[in-house]
DNA sequence: CGATATTTTGACCCGGCTCAACCCAAGTGG
DNA sequence: CCACTTGGGTTGAGCCGGGTCAAAATATCG
């Protein structure tokens, strides 16, 4: 059920991957410490529940590798997503025991959890913590704004191109490659799963990249790896500002 | 530009109406005392410009009354809707001076404000402040999530439906009224507005308002004002779970 | 009362959904 | 090694919900 190779049962908060950019960015070595001695990891297998809508969760805290989706689903089983968490970004609610999604694991996925009152008990006693999960709750706010535009008012061709342009802006950031010849990247998620991000049918999210390759915005080496040669040309197609990209 | 009758000048918090939903909902005598030295209020017609996207905002605070909306615009023009504030809802993004969307008064609105180098720094200095804010971001990021699901998967009938019902919530819990026949509310926005918070055209809204009005699942005394007389069918024709509405 | 904005209604069309077939790579077991 | 399954992914044909364009009906307001 757990693969034992994502099994690094513990490692120092001091040395963690994630640890300018999570929750815990802002925490100095003292709280750090403290955070040491009560977290504990969690891995998670591609497709795997990490929770189901309506249930109680005991826990909450970071994904440290992986990515795990967030998504509703309807009484007659059509399904939205409405949260992609990357590494560093942070999973669970405080003060709100009961999850209103499900939280899949899309990739193989490892999580730095928290026990619930004790985080809640910690957040209160440390200003940091809770200024840290303001900011990245904002953001997600924004995203989550900006995929409402996305979902309401975009065409099936947009919102490709927009989801490109967002994986492609990921990775530039994070391989701080300064690309020299385009983007390269691979797409963490199932047709399915980019239809239920995009609100749109599998068929279509095909036939969409299928046009997008042919226009040359985009190329696909194979069905899951991408390369963005003309970064504009996508926020283009996205029906973007070619302006707003990469600025951060 | 600015209505009089709104102009009620300066209010003590501790006799606010909004005093105990709002960000200081949490905040004792002493700290209210020091928020009322520092707001000051400020009004708007409706349709009237509040930020434009892009723009800087030296000022933040607390919708007192009226309502907001919070809205994006494509460069072509298509516009989707992402916020919609009430009374007590908070205006404005901590840290992030830059608005990314437009906020516009729907109705005559009142505003109490903090300047913004002010409020951040109130904000480090007061725990139950910021602890507040964070709870009414995370409602917000629910709410969004929501309504996410609203505009990726509903079709129109649903979409309408479901908006109808928030209303209906919102009236409902206000006015603490239990419905003895039904619930009454206002719309407080346009068959335009309306398009613009669903992803529609003003068309599409009118028409399924009229479907609804025929099936018998809301009334309309006029364009503006709506009865629900049974709001589990109104749930039901916004493909909802006939429980999770009235619950608080 | 005209004059302007909002809402409703009608006719038509098209983008994306449905249904169905097919392709392809990776297992799996005989 | 091959036959068979299984889970993505692609492609095609046809249809329909909601968009578009146009006009009528209904407020709202000097």
């Amino acid at each position: 059920m757990m693969t034992p190779s994502l099994r690094k049962q513990h490692e120092r908060c001091a040395d963690c991957g994630i640890r300018n950019r999570a929750v815990c960015s802002y925490c100095g070595p003292q709280e750090l410490g403290l955070l040491d001695t009560i977290k504990f990891y969690r891995s998670y297998d591609p497709g795997q529940e990490i929770v189901a809508a309506g249930e109680q969760t005991d826990f909450l805290g970071s994904v440290v590798e992986g990515v795990v989706s967030l998504s509703k689903t309807m009484p007659d089983g059509r399904r939205q997503m409405v949260g992609l968490m990357f590494a560093s970004d942070f999973v669970g609610r405080p003060m709100r025991p009961i999850a209103p999604y499900d939280a899949v694991a899309v990739t193989p996925v490892r999580l730095c959890l928290f026990n619930r009152g004790r985080f809640e008990r910690l957040l209160k006693d440390t200003p940091v913590l809770e200024k840290r999960l303001l900011e990245m709750t904002l953001d997600e706010l924004d995203a989550a704004r900006d995929w409402m535009l996305l979902l309401g008012r975009k065409s099936a061709r947009e919102k490709i191109a927009s989801f490109l342009a967002i994986l492609a802006r990921r990775a530039a950031s994070a391989d701080n490659v300064d690309a020299d010849d385009g983007f390269f990247f691979d797409l963490p998620l199932t047709r399915e799963q980019m239809a239920d991000y995009l609100g749109l049918t599998i068929e279509t999210v095909s036939r969409q990249i299928t046009a997008l390759k042919k226009d040359g915005v985009v190329e696909f080496p194979d069905a899951r790896r991408c390369r963005v040669p003309d970064f504009v040309a996508l926020l283009d197609a996205a029906g973007e500002d070619s302006d707003g990209g990469m600025i951060d």
